[in-house]
DNA sequence: GTAATCTACAACCAAATGGTTGTAGATCAG
DNA sequence: CTGATCTACAACCATTTGGTTGTAGATTAC
């Protein structure tokens, strides 16, 4: 499926937007209260050009949006990217629940049969 | 309550790890079926070492857990990884739905006044 | 015992990443 | 109008990443 190989791309760029602490106080930031970039620029030991390349990072990976607002450029949090994520992550942990029940009927049988074998 | 200090760069490692297909697929896979690292570069088209560099990964990141078992080496699904990364999702969304609930007041705030202003 | 299998690890390479500085175009303030 | 501010983007650099091949040590199978 064309789609599903699409989104392995958007989901490595999703969990790469995560993986950098700049980039996740960024999130946690916009995700209060509106920043523009050189308002988020200033917050951080780095030069103005970094933090621009990675709030580029965060939007196309659907974790915020930015918009002109006069000279200035508006980030805001984008929650369709985390949603997703979150959503992803779900996937696995049901996953690894399925696995888990599944041990825990093979140990209440086990469980069973011993109790079948004893007084 | 400090319950799980998680360091940043933990964190890095954690969201790095899912940032690839292979690996998240991997993540997949054991979690829910115990695997060897040849087992499961069998499934992949790259060589043994590149799949055993994924694993490694994946357990750097506490996504995974290896246990040498005879001349192989297991691979199983780690739940602490997953945990934490859907705990610091969560937290992100709280983040968001906090800023969301106090637009929303500010919204019934002002249709209220408007009620208040037309007959 | 010998051969096949499984793993670890080193050395190497191309591409991506995260940072820098510098230049230039808009927009706002006085 | 002029200067300050905000942004975009290019060029560059060091390090990391994701892959390769090759070698060597254990363990298992026959």
């Amino acid at each position: 499926m064309v789609v599903d190989q699409l989104s392995e791309n958007d989901t490595d760029r999703l969990f790469q937007a995560f993986s950098d602490a700049t980039r996740r106080d960024i999130v946690r930031r916009v995700s209060s209260a509106p920043f523009s970039v050189s308002g988020l620029a200033a917050l951080y030991a780095m030069s103005f050009a970094a933090v621009q390349k990675h709030v580029a990072v965060l939007e196309r990976a659907s974790l915020v949006t930015k918009e002109k607002r006069g000279r200035e450029q508006v980030v805001r949090a984008n929650h369709e990217g985390l949603q997703r994520a979150r959503q992803l992550l779900d996937e696995y942990e049901a996953i690894w629940r399925e696995r888990s029940s599944r041990i825990a009927d093979i140990l209440a049988e086990e469980t069973e049969q011993l109790g079948d074998a004893l007084p």
